[in-house]
RNA sequence: CGGGGCGUAGCGCAGCCUGGUAGCGCACCUGCCUUGGGCGCAGGGGGUCGGGCGUUCAAAUCGCCCCGCCCCGACCA
């Protein structure tokens, strides 16, 4: 394609609102162009782009026998409400009315409508198992829009939906999307990692995430460096730490002392001198309306989403102060499990077996000491507590590392979570009744761009891997007035188009250092410039990544750049 | 939803504190010039200063309300 004919907006200066490098180099390189928060216009690079992704998710979901078909994105509530999901979802969701006043949504995804489509057409086990997919705009209405379109309210997501007879089947479909989500992400080259997850509202047993590291991303991966464990940091487990001082040893009773003015347990370590981690901390949750007394050791944190998992209300809240001090008798600085007889009290798994430590004794400005679980207080003991950085891998004892990741992908078992109550089933080869045990795995389109875009990027601008690049290289002449060049520059062109390259010309009268500017920035990976070596024949051929320059023939440039691009 | 910031030409910004009717750079248009990293010269077009109400002889500037966008937090299949 002539670039003189294209629209390519480029910029030359990084607009205000935009804060990560990816959205900065969307917007800059001519991609996009925000509509509203979160929603955002794909102009000719993106969309060529995104294309290009799309292709190698259709080729790989092809490959294991998944089923293109196109749903709805407008949704009536009821089949919403069926599943339970019209109230769960909440604010999250766009919902409208139509002229009769009906409920209406915009899809979030797809599981109760592919479950209603199964449930109409699936009669006899002899139809399973059944993999459908389709590349889809989903609406959310996230409450906080950010970083260009790494979260937005308005997204394309491939998700397939598998339908199998028994657990057997689903570990099958299972186990060939993580293999179709690992030639994907290969073949759009990124650095990922597959991560043990946390299902949230999809529900569900078993569930990874594909993650790619980046500061951009919102989510926090756990990952050992010896054996490759690695979890979101919502699910991950490790061992803690050892205390850092001795318990006091013996049958000691709790004793209250005196502690003017300590509220946190940083305050309570100074003044009696002994670590966070010979503290108790207690934290009152309110989960189902009801309160809950949660003791963690005091150097760790509660991870939320696993009170969530066991309380059963991923609502639940922290407690307001005069529900504190009307259930206690106390402020929460000065708050401890010994003697709450009206909650019920979850303990971190960290404090069994530990003896005679410091926690708050439910009376302002006094703790007690020697403090033991099982004996003074009693409690369910669950693994509630949030890995922290240098935790110990369970697996091999290895120093955990956590850092900040993009979400790729998300492959899920459902179960029957939405076959069961939305009534899908199917004849046996008994001619019984079962229901069909379903999976459910997404990938966001636009996240592939963004990451690779957030992994691969200089001060010049975007650097794509080819197979996701909008071109596969961009042919420039220096001076747009010497035909000579301009009758080579079409040559190779030509040549390139011929040889099933994705060319473009860069035929504008424009001065070489705009041209090359704006190649550098759009992120083509490779560019041929015609110049002054025409006189001996020869042009550059230049890598995008490394600005790695070679010279090579006129006539031979179209093979070099397929040889170099691995065509 | 809580905290913070911003809104003046397509983009980046100044002007606002101390009211007097809008400016700079880039981009754009015309001509000349130039051609290996966003070139130079000359001329030119483009803004109801986010919106409303108020104060004032006079509001981009002061006050109140609203809207939008960005960042932090909460939230997030």
């Amino acid at each position: 394609m002539l670039w003189s004919k294209l629209f390519i907006p480029t910029l030359r200066e990084n607009p205000a609102e935009a804060e990560v490098v990816s959205h900065q180099l969307l917007l800059r390189a001519g991609y996009i162009r925000q509509l509203s928060a979160g929603i955002y216009s794909y102009l000719f690079l993106a969309q060529r782009s995104l294309r290009k992704i799309q292709q190698i998710v259709r080729q790989e979901m092809d490959a294991i026998g998944a089923q293109e078909v196109f749903l709805p994105a407008l949704h009536p509530a009821e089949v919403w409400q069926e599943s339970g999901r019209w109230d769960i979802m909440g604010d999250n969701m766009f919902r409208l009315k139509d002229r009769f006043q009906r409920d209406l949504c915009l899809g979030m995804t797809h599981e109760e409508i592919m479950t209603v489509l199964a449930r109409g057409e699936l009669r006899s086990y002899k139809q399973l198992p059944q993999i459908w997919y389709q590349i889809q705009t989903k609406f959310r209405d996230e409450p906080r829009p950010k970083s260009g379109l790494l979260r937005v309210r308005q997204f394309l997501m491939k998700d397939s939906y598998s339908f199998d007879l028994d657990a057997a089947g689903l570990d099958a479909a299972y186990d060939k999307h993580y293999q179709a989500y690992c030639r994907i992400f290969d073949r759009c080259g990124l650095q990922y990692t597959a991560v043990e997850a946390h299902s949230g509202a999809m529900g569900g047993s078993q569930s990874h995430e594909f993650m790619v590291a980046s500061d951009a991303g919102e989510d926090f991966v756990s990952s050992c460096p010896d054996c490759g464990y690695s979890a979101n940091l919502e699910k991950a487990v490790s061992r803690h730490s050892q205390p850092l001082a001795p318990d006091p040893a013996g049958d000691l009773n709790p004793e209250p002392f005196h502690t003017p003015g300590r509220k946190t347990i940083a305050e309570v370590a100074e003044f009696t001198g002994l670590p966070e981690s010979s503290q108790m901390k207690s934290l009152v949750l309110v989960a189902d309306g009801k309160p809950v007394l949660v003791m963690l050791r005091g150097d760790h944190q509660l991870s939320e989403t696993k009170f969530g998992a066991i309380s059963g209300d991923m609502e639940f809240r922290q407690a307001h102060p005069h529900e504190i001090q009307n259930w206690f008798g106390a402020a929460a600085g000065s708050l401890g499990p010994v003697g709450v007889k009206n909650m019920q009290i979850l303990a971190d798994q960290a404090l069994a077996g530990r003896r005679n430590m410091i926690a708050g004794a439910n009376r302002d400005d006094y703790h007690l000491r020697h403090v033991t679980l099982g004996e003074d207080f009693e409690a369910e003991i669950h693994d509630l507590r949030q890995v922290t950085a240098g935790d110990c891998c369970l697996s091999c004892g290895g120093a955990l590392a956590i850092h900040k990741s993009v979400e790729i992908g998300h492959i899920f078992k459902l179960g029957y979570k939405y076959s069961d109550p939305m009534n899908l089933r199917v004849l046996n080869a008994e001619g019984k009744e079962v229901t069909p045990i379903m999976g459910s795995y997404g990938i966001g389109i636009e996240r592939i761009l963004s990451a690779a875009i957030e992994l691969y990027h200089d001060k010049d601008g975007m650097i794509l891997p080819p197979s996701i690049a909008p071109f596969d290289v961009v042919i420039t002449p220096a001076n747009n007035s010497d035909t000579a060049q301009m009758e080579a520059a079409r040559e190779i062109y030509e040549a390139c188009l011929a040889a099933g390259l994705d060319a473009l010309l860069d035929d504008r009268d424009e001065r070489p250092g705009v041209k090359f500017k704006d190649a550098d920035l759009i992120g083509i990976p490779f560019r041929v410039v015609i110049g002054k070596k025409l006189g001996s024949g020869m042009v550059e051929l230049v890598e995008r990544k490394g600005k790695k320059t070679t010279d090579v023939a006129v006539a031979g440039a179209a093979r070099a750049v397929a040889a170099q691009a691995g065509r």
